[in-house]
DNA sequence: GAGTGGTCTAGACCACGGT
DNA sequence: CCGTGGTCTAGACCACTCC
């Protein structure tokens, strides 16, 4: 038996392997850890970080007592790494560019406070800008933020830096729901992004919360050839 | 101080607290994991396990010699929960009916071989499907499945049971890559959709993987008015 | 070279939940 | 009840990397 360096990286492997020849077919019960680390050679620590990542990983789902099985229906959950613009276009090599264009402070219409939960005459900043890559539209951005939760904002400088850069910069702590759809590109949005009228555009809300308050939502679109990549 | 039952999970809640106070800025160097536990009353690997799920959920960054930081651009992660298509439609309350429209069996083509990784020459079993929601085209669905990997495909009945369902309960995954992005419908796609030719069609295409095999390629495209749903 | 995280061990106690 | 996973401990050695 291969009883080389018996590390929790191996055991997962051995596992894994097991699993895929149908060893441990789909809903089996695996041994328990100490029989496990019995066989590998190895502690039962190590045996059990093993099995737990595989079940933080879906592979595998333990319980107290009933002991680990194969999943049968793995959980399948993907994770997506929210980006800053900036760095989203600067890892593909391209030079980044930031443009504001317009902004204006105002009561929060109806629709915005229907769908983030602001109380009524809530004042908010409205912010439109673009995002380039190599002089080429990557993105255009249509944003709202509520100056409640972030007067700061009001006197903060968005000529020069996203909002989102500068909104990362202070609130690590928040809740994000993302919306994803295809929509056809309004005459509006396509001008900006240099596309014809009715283009598939690839549309992202994304509405952001500290504690239960909406701090903003914005709207991202960007034009035909993007993907967004999630990954387990 | 809270000497309470300082597990891992306390010093976690610790450690956050301390990075939202300001304890810790964004950037900050946190104490080595032995001057910690001692601080907290705790061993070493308590701290240790803290401090690595910290880490992997994106708050801090770890550096051998370099020691522990304060991530100053917390990655934020957005979690998809991946749906069966027969649960996604039946929760909105609609009656659900699959269909599939074709199916064959042949040699990988060269573009699908690069894009999953598969030796050329490898055979895959090649399937198109719908998904109806109240009788309204719900997902158009085309699928290669890598028979080298899941042999038993090539015998499964799949008029009545969609491939992703045959495949969950049947093939265990730990990998799922998916890319999402707006596209103009084709005219095949336009004619199962019951939509314009060049509307714009929601699609994702996933790969699914074991142990860095590629079990499946599916691309669904979903008509105007789909919505996929993030949280963190 | 020295300090930090990465990992393993052997043992222990506890909490949960099937039987 | 009692076996299984969940967690903690104290100690140890190793690997990497910054100085």
């Amino acid at each position: 038996m291969p009883e080389a360096p018996t590390g929790y990286k191996e055991v997962k492997a051995e596992i894994v392997r097991r699993v895929r020849d149908r060893t441990w077919p789909p809903g089996a019960l695996l041994p328990s850890e100490i029989d496990l680390s019995g066989e590998l050679g190895c502690a039962r620590a190590t045996v059990n970080r093993a099995m737990r990542e595989l079940a933080d990983e879906g592979l595998l789902e333990r319980r107290r007592r009933a002991g680990t099985r194969v999943r049968t229906a793995p959980q399948r959950q993907a994770r997506l790494d929210i980006p800053i613009t900036r760095d989203e276009v600067e890892a593909t090599g391209a030079a980044y560019r930031y443009a504001l264009v317009e902004r204006s402070v105002g009561p929060a219409p109806d629709w915005l406070s229907a769908r983030i939960g602001l109380p009524s005459s809530g004042k908010v900043l409205h912010l439109i800008a673009m995002h380039f890559a190599d002089q080429s539209p990557y993105q255009h951005e249509e944003r709202w933020i509520n100056l409640a939760a972030v007067p700061d904002a009001a006197q903060a400088d968005f000529s020069r830096t996203g909002p989102n850069e500068w909104l990362v910069r202070d609130m690590p702590f928040n809740d994000i729901r993302l919306d994803l759809r295809a929509g056809a590109a309004t005459p509006t949005v396509a001008a900006f992004l240099e596309i014809a009228i009715e283009s598939p555009v690839f549309v992202a809300e994304r509405v952001t919360r500290l504690d239960g308050v909406a701090i903003t939502l914005a709207r991202l679109s960007f034009p035909p050839g993007y993907r967004m990549r999630l990954q387990t």
